[in-house]
DNA sequence: TAAATCATACGAAAGTATTCGTAGTAAAAT
DNA sequence: ATTTTACTACGAATACTTTCGTATGATTTA
């Protein structure tokens, strides 16, 4: 059995999920409530979307009551990291360091975020080092 | 007179717009050139794309000989900025720090590049402590 | 100079995404 | 029990993107 091919979420989509992140599963009407409050939006295109999100497996339902309840079938985290990839081509032509560059350029970020930052790097430069180490044991 | 409104690019015109940036105003045929070395693509698809840039002014054209000369209308920082943006919000749910955490994480990324980081990390703090002593010594 | 090559313009098909109207039906309110 | 309200299904209109074929004309080659 291989992975099943869930095709990209498109924007609209990505929207919808990104409800279904935060708050969990929820109905047709909580979605749509929850996307009103961003931009004028229809009740029925809340549905369709929805609908053809199942098609592709984006999301999953539980049609038990007559009112369902839809929730994300794909995780937040991995489908944030296969739209980074995609957009770090599209856009970066494939450096994703121009791309933190940027993004931690252009921006205000907090102390505490920069903290945040510096500890990743900490860990990743720790990682690096035991590798490197790896690699030269090896070749002893 | 008020800046021009102009329009995300698609997909497919960042493509184009990658290559005009790499490599400065250029042909549709060098243009699909470079295109079709990453993929299939039809001469007059590249040129009707050029094209239809150009009303959205994503392009400027030089035409005083037959061949003409495309070159890119928008400035790869600006428009890397713009997307980042937009992508930020749609994927990210307009947390600017989960895109860069997840960049930097789930990636080989070697030490220059995270030198490069740091140093950068190390501006913005510098500018913020500045910052700050500003803010302070206009309160005293 | 005739034929082949190279270029632009443009219409239109094909593909994909988004939006909404309408029908049908179940549940709730009166 | 009848009316009103709430919900799903689905078709179809609209919009946007991408792709390509064909017409037309200029330039180069034989």
């Amino acid at each position: 059995m291989s992975k099943s091919p869930i095709p990209k979420p498109t924007e609209s989509e990505l929207e919808i999920l990104q409800v279904l992140w935060q708050q969990g599963p929820a109905t047709v009407r909580v979605v749509n409530d929850e996307l009103s409050r961003r931009r004028d939006v229809g009740y029925t295109t809340t549905l369709k979307l929805l609908q053809l999100m199942l098609d592709k497996g984006l999301v999953l339902r539980d049609d038990d009551s007559r009112t369902h309840v839809y929730r994300a079938a794909v995780r937040e985290e991995e489908t944030q990291g296969l739209l980074l990839d995609r957009f770090v081509d599209a856009a970066f032509g494939g450096s994703a360091m121009k791309l933190v560059l940027q993004a931690l350029g252009n921006r205000r970020t907090s102390k505490e975020e920069l903290q945040q930052i510096r500890t990743l790097l900490n860990q990743m430069e720790d990682q690096k080092d035991s590798t490197d180490k790896a690699a030269t044991d090896e070749l002893a």
